[in-house]
DNA sequence: CCACAGCCTGACCAACCGGTCAAGAAAATT
DNA sequence: AATTTTCTTGACCGGTTGGTCAGGCTGTGG
C-alpha cells in the first residue's frame, strides 16, 4: 500500500472525544470570553482530565481557533437558501429563517462569534478579510440586481445587510436581556413571533411587501 | 459645623485620577471582557501604579461595576428625544439618531455592555430587571399609542425595540467587522449614510413613512 | 504470545493574577 | 508651623493559570 494521501488516522475514539471538548469549550468560551475561560472548567464541562485537552489540542488559543472556525462554517451555509430565491421575499424571508433558527439552535457559537470581533478578531482577521468580504460582495451585487428589477426599493446593500445579522444574532447574543424582560425562556410562540415580526419589518422596510 | 448630610469630599485629583482609571478601564474591558482584562493593563494605559487603582476602586469588580452603571445611564438618556415626539417618525428617528451617535461616540461603553449581557448579566441583572423593564414598559406603551392613534404599522412593541437596539448597537460592537468589509474606517459620509439607512429602512419597515 | 502506536493522566512548574500593606510624600486644614 | 488627611508606590503574598512530562494503560495486528 502506497496510499501516501491517506489522512492521519483517526479513531473513533479521537472524534469521539474532539466533539466532546469543542462542546464544551464553545460553551465556555461563549459564557467567559477567550480571557475569562479556564482550561480546566472546559476539562471538567467535558469530563475529562485536563491533560487530556492538549493531547488533543494543543494549546488553549488552537481550541478556541477551531470552535471560531466550525461556527463560521454554519453562518455560510446559512445564505445558501438565499441565492436561488426568485426575489426579495422568498430569498431575504428564508435567509431571516434560517438566521433565526441558527440563534436560538446556537447561541453560544453566535456569542463566541461576538467575543471575537469584539477582539478586534485576532484569530479570524483573515477569514473576514477574504471569505466574508467575498461572501458579502455577492449577496450586494444579488441585492442590486432585485433593485434593478424593481423586486425592491433602492436601498444601500451593505446597510441591509448588517441589519439583517445585527437583528437576528442579536436573539442569540442578548438572549439574557430579552429573557430577563420577557420574564422567561422564549416559548416556541415567541420565536414564531419573533420571526415574524422581524421578516414583516425588514421586507416592508425594504418595500418588497 | 454640624452638616452632617455634606457629601464625601471629592478633591480635584480623586475626580481626575478617577475619570483617567475608568477610561482606561473601559478600553481594557470592552478589548478583552472581564476576564481577560487585568488590572495591571488598566494601571499601564492610565498611567499609574496599580496600587493606585486599588486606592481608588476596592476590587477589579466594584470597578467594572462603574464602567457598567456609567454606560447604562448613558443609555438611558438617549431615550428622552423620543418621549416628547408627536409621532414615530420624530420620536424613533430621534432615537435612532441618538443611538447611531453613541455607537460612534462611545463604542467601548456598548461592548462593556455586550459583555456583560453575554455573561448573563452577574453584575447588573437588577438593573435590567427594574430599571431596564421599567423604561421598556413605558416605551411599549408610547408604541402602542401611536399604533392605536394610526400613526404606524400594528407592530409588535417589544421586538421593535430589539431590533433599534441591535441595528443601532451593531455599529459599535461589531465595528471592526464593518470596518473590515469597508476596507478602513467609516468616515462622516459613512456615518451619515449608515444612520440615514437604519432609519429609512425602520420608519419604512413600521408603515410610518 | 509479543510489539507497538495511540490514548490517558497525576503531578508538577514558571508565570501571572488580584489584592495587601507599610511607609512615606503631598496637600489641606488648623 | 504643626497636624491631619489624602494620595502614592514598591515590595510582597497566596492562589490560579496554561502548559509539560514521564510513565502507565489499552486495543490491535501479527
Amino acid at each position: 500500500m502506497t496510499d501516501t494521501a491517506r489522512p492521519p488516522r483517526r479513531t473513533e475514539i479521537r472524534q469521539h472525544n474532539e466533539t466532546l471538548i469543542l462542546q464544551a469549550a464553545e460553551k465556555v468560551f461563549a459564557e467567559a470570553g477567550f480571557g475569562g475561560a479556564t482550561m480546566q472548567l472546559i476539562a471538567d464541562m467535558a469530563g475529562l482530565p485536563k491533560a487530556n485537552l492538549h493531547y488533543y489540542f494543543l494549546t488553549k488559543e488552537d481550541l478556541y481557533r477551531r470552535v471560531v472556525q466550525d461556527i463560521f462554517e454554519i453562518w455560510l451555509h446559512a445564505a445558501d437558501s438565499m441565492d436561488q430565491a426568485a426575489g426579495p421575499i422568498e430569498g431575504i424571508g428564508a435567509y431571516i429563517q434560517a438566521k433565526m433558527e441558527i440563534s436560538r439552535r446556537h447561541p453560544n457559537g453566535s456569542k463566541v462569534w461576538a467575543f471575537e470581533v469584539m477582539h478586534r478578531a485576532p484569530v479570524i482577521q483573515d477569514y473576514l478579510e477574504t471569505t466574508l468580504r467575498a461572501w458579502t460582495t455577492g449577496r450586494v451585487r444579488l441585492i442590486e440586481r432585485w433593485i434593478a428589477e424593481g423586486k425592491m426599493a433602492p436601498v444601500d446593500p451593505e446597510h441591509l445587510l448588517y441589519m439583517l445579522w445585527a437583528t437576528t444574532q442579536h436573539y442569540a447574543d442578548f438572549g439574557h436581556q430579552i429573557e430577563t424582560l420577557n420574564a422567561g425562556p422564549l416559548s416556541d410562540a415567541d420565536w414564531q413571533k419573533a420571526t415574524d415580526s422581524v421578516k414583516t419589518m425588514i421586507l416592508r422596510g425594504i418595500g418588497a411587501l
